[in-house]
DNA sequence: GTAGAACTTGACGTCAATGTGAGAATCAAG
DNA sequence: CTTGATTCTCACATTGACGTCAAGTTCTAC
């Protein structure tokens, strides 16, 4: 399939599947003409690169990280070094602090919100 | 206190704290000759602040919900009003999806690193 | 009063993922 | 072949929360 379709199918601009070609997240073929060509697993992949930048990490880190995941293109896993392995741990370990401060965050809107459903308490406390 | 000392309290460098100031979420009375001087509600305020950074808001946001919040200079708490309320419904939606694709970030992480922690199985698949 | 630390404002730089626009080339259909 | 939609590359702009440097002022301790 070509960009304009697969952008479609994603979500993703354009724009940003061609910087995915320009780091190295993504591949395709070309026609003869110098279009891109996309294989039907360039969407999962696509959307595994926007979960993992949802996470926070940056495209180096994804080009190192994506060979070492299952179903990527098809081709047999590699496995992560042991240097990959221990920047994927403080990874994880920021992931983990950081739900925990969308969990605080989440409470207070939620306090927020709550209070502004409940009825307005005006001066004169509860007799 | 003065800047320096919420810097160092709050891990929050100096530089931000004027951003802050600049973007009107936090306020300091100053001395004679001009320098900010903070109160001690100024630390949690900062932290507040930093968790509601973290969890995607942006500055605009972040300070017509900050007097909303209990605590967060000691006079009693605004309510917020039914716009804000449905602003902030949206984004704890959208922390919602965000500690969603975490968790989907997080266990594919968790997969590399125990894959990788496995013994390699290499050719010879068990006899 | 004076040295040096801490602080001030202001302006410009950074970073990373995208937006955007120009101008040329390619593709699909009639 | 032609037209119009799509895509190409290249390059500059944008965004937001900061970093950083400069030149000047204020505070603190002696």
């Amino acid at each position: 399939m070509r960009i304009g379709e697969l952008a479609r199918r994603t979500g993703v601009s354009e724009r940003s599947l061609r910087y995915y070609e320009q780091e190295g997240l993504l591949t395709a073929e070309r026609t003869p003409g110098g279009h891109r060509d996309y294989t039907e697993p360039a969407v999962a992949r696509v959307r595994r690169i926007q979960e993992l930048y949802a996470a926070g990490l940056c495209s180096s880190k994804i080009v190192r990280l994506l060979p070492c995941m299952r179903d990527s293109d098809g081709g047999p896993a590699e496995t992560a070094d042991a240097f990959l392995v221990s920047e994927l741990t403080v990874e994880r370990a920021r992931i983990d602090r950081m739900i925990e401060d969308l969990r605080r965050s989440r409470s207070l809107l939620d306090a927020i919100i709550d209070t502004a459903a409940a009825p307005p308490d005006r001066g004169s406390p509860t007799p």
